[in-house]
DNA sequence: GACTGGCACTCTTCTTGCCAGAGTGCTAAG
DNA sequence: CTTAGCACTCTGGCAAGAAGAGTGCCAGTC
């Protein structure tokens, strides 16, 4: 009773706090929850919360509001989160189906993310690493200069341009490409580098300075590229959380437009746990450690490619950041299976 | 005499004020200026000023602050744009010239300009209606969906994916593309209109789908996508004007998440001014009307393809703020012909 | 006629002191 | 284990006063 009690507390304080972003005392935790017992008996309670870490007070006389650890055990509690209603699955379904391609869908996620958590939302592009060629194109733009494409089975789509000094022959690139397609065609991309590097050999000294700039920007796309791309929006609602944090908002923008952050932020794909949540300090992510981040992967065809997530004060509405991330992340994975 | 002094006067207040954010008075005036005169004098000059609506007194006893009227008559004094240093001309060359297609010159400039000025800097992608089609694929990706591609001579890259109900054929399809390649190569972007309109007749009613669905997503492309490109930058230096501006933070992240706002603050290419400076509520954007533009176009071969910019409060240094928006033009134009 | 020094006046901002309110911790009793 | 009561502490808001900054105006000077 006394252990389980004192859960409703915490779980109490976190969703008022959440809700006005005040302190939350005795007095008034009673008063909105039918918790059986006098202030008296809660604040009792939250004593001992206090003492093991869950709860802490800004100064003597304030109410308490949860730390880290508090959120932390709040979040683990829901083990069951709560589905979305069904206007707001129709809303979504109906949002991400106009998508034309798969730039579209990222941006439509990533703005749907933000219109329904009212945090900043982040999507990440497919992952190359988990993704197969679906084609190689050259297409040669003029005397000395082609393009490279590579379409991933994402329908993801990465070019590059690549000057040669020699002249380009139509033909030595036909078959280069020819070549290169055979080799790498509905291959991982993570394979890429051990299957073109005997290709060069294949070609007459001549022809050598063109095929070998080609395969090196092709390697150069495949391997700094992996991961690359990110798409961010909703910044605006940074603005309303400067009212809590006034001091914390420029190194999270900071943070935002590094991609090598944002990345780091959504975590390594490929954990077995679909919906991850981390809360204030737990990441390391220096300038971050106000916020909270929800994140989940999304798949294709089962094989999970990229993540996508929100990014919040650590005082944020979790049980409404969750079920919506998770739910997005399912829709988007359907969208990208279904084509 | 009189009217020369006036202008000296709202200049030193202007720099003063950009410089410390906060109201100057006019014996701070006289301390940091050489005006040659006294405090007194020079509270009549203002006095004189504020009559005609160039300057602002916050309280009674406050300095004066430029109004957006003051701004405009000290941007328009500078004639004469003050250059960069030799160094800063070198950090923008040696930073631009790593770049290796157009998406990176793009990414690379607004960094730069954002670095440089400690600004919100935009930078519009080559508007395709300032340029020609260099180059068009169709590239099948399976039975029933194929990717059309258009090269602009501008670098730009414009893709998008049609499904066809009917399964592909490849002949078709080749062929097509050899019609499409004659009719529109090296057409400006907005005449490809005109130039399909005729193209969709000379194929058997068989082939009619796939080459209609083809007609209509490349119109689609060239009208809806027109000038739809922009990149964002350093919105972490919003942040640093809030110290002035507490409440006007929202509005503008938003206005910055909206890219048809943003091409309507970079303005219409292709009017004879180049460097455009827009003050405070001179821009009818809601939500920005404290802030200024500066803006400049930039060149292909001498003829404008787009804008950028950066967005600042109306307290910005403008001196520096046009210098680096006119040289980081000036090299991406170079870049661009070079190419 | 243009400039200057002086002076009264007006505001803001900072500090101080004070009071009310909120919330706690503790103790003693049910 | 729970509850009521009470003393204690801390914040936040408000008012009053002092200091500082800057102006406007007037009378005098070059």
């Amino acid at each position: 009773m006394l252990e389980e009690r004192r859960l409703a507390v915490l779980q109490a304080i976190v969703s008022d706090y959440v809700a006005t972003h005040e302190p939350v005392g005795s007095k008034a935790l009673v008063d909105r929850h039918q918790l059986g017992v006098s202030p008296a008996t809660i604040r009792n309670d939250m004593a001992a919360l206090e003492e093991e870490g869950y709860i802490t007070a800004p100064h003597t006389s304030a109410g308490r509001i949860p730390t880290d650890l508090g959120y932390r055990m709040f979040v683990d509690q829901i083990a069951q989160v709560k589905p979305l209603s069904a206007a707001e699955r129709r809303g979504i379904d109906r949002f991400l189906s106009d998508a034309v391609d798969l730039d579209d869908i990222m941006t439509r996620t990533v703005r749907l993310l933000a219109q329904l958590t009212k945090q900043v939302a982040v999507v990440q592009y497919p992952s190359l690493s988990r993704s197969h060629v679906r084609r190689i194109e050259l297409i040669p733009l003029n005397e000395h200069r082609l393009m490279i494409m590579l379409i991933a089975d994402s329908g993801r789509v990465e070019q590059r341009i690549v000057e040669c000094s020699v002249s380009i022959d139509e033909i030595v690139l036909a078959d280069l490409r020819a070549r290169l397609s055979v080799a790498i065609a509905d291959q991982p991309f993570s394979s890429v580098p051990r299957q073109v590097e005997n290709i060069e050999a294949s070609f007459t000294t001549d022809n050598r300075p063109l095929v070998s700039a080609v395969i090196a920007a092709i390697l150069e796309t495949v391997t700094a590229k992996l991961d690359e791309r990110v798409v961010l929006g909703g910044a605006s609602n940074l603005a309303r959380y400067n009212e809590d944090f006034p001091m914390t908002i420029q190194p999270v923008l900071e943070a935002l437009e590094e991609q090598v952050v944002l990345l780091r932020l959504l975590g390594e794909v490929g954990t077995e746990t679909k919906l991850s949540v981390r809360i204030g300090h737990e990441n390391e992510v220096e300038g971050l450690s106000s916020t909270s981040i929800v994140s989940s992967h999304y798949a294709k065809e089962s094989i999970p490619v990229a993540s996508l997530g929100v990014i919040g004060p650590t005082n944020m509405d979790y049980a409404n950041s969750m079920s919506t991330v998770q739910a997005v992340a399912q829709y988007v994975s359907r969208f990208l299976s279904d084509n």
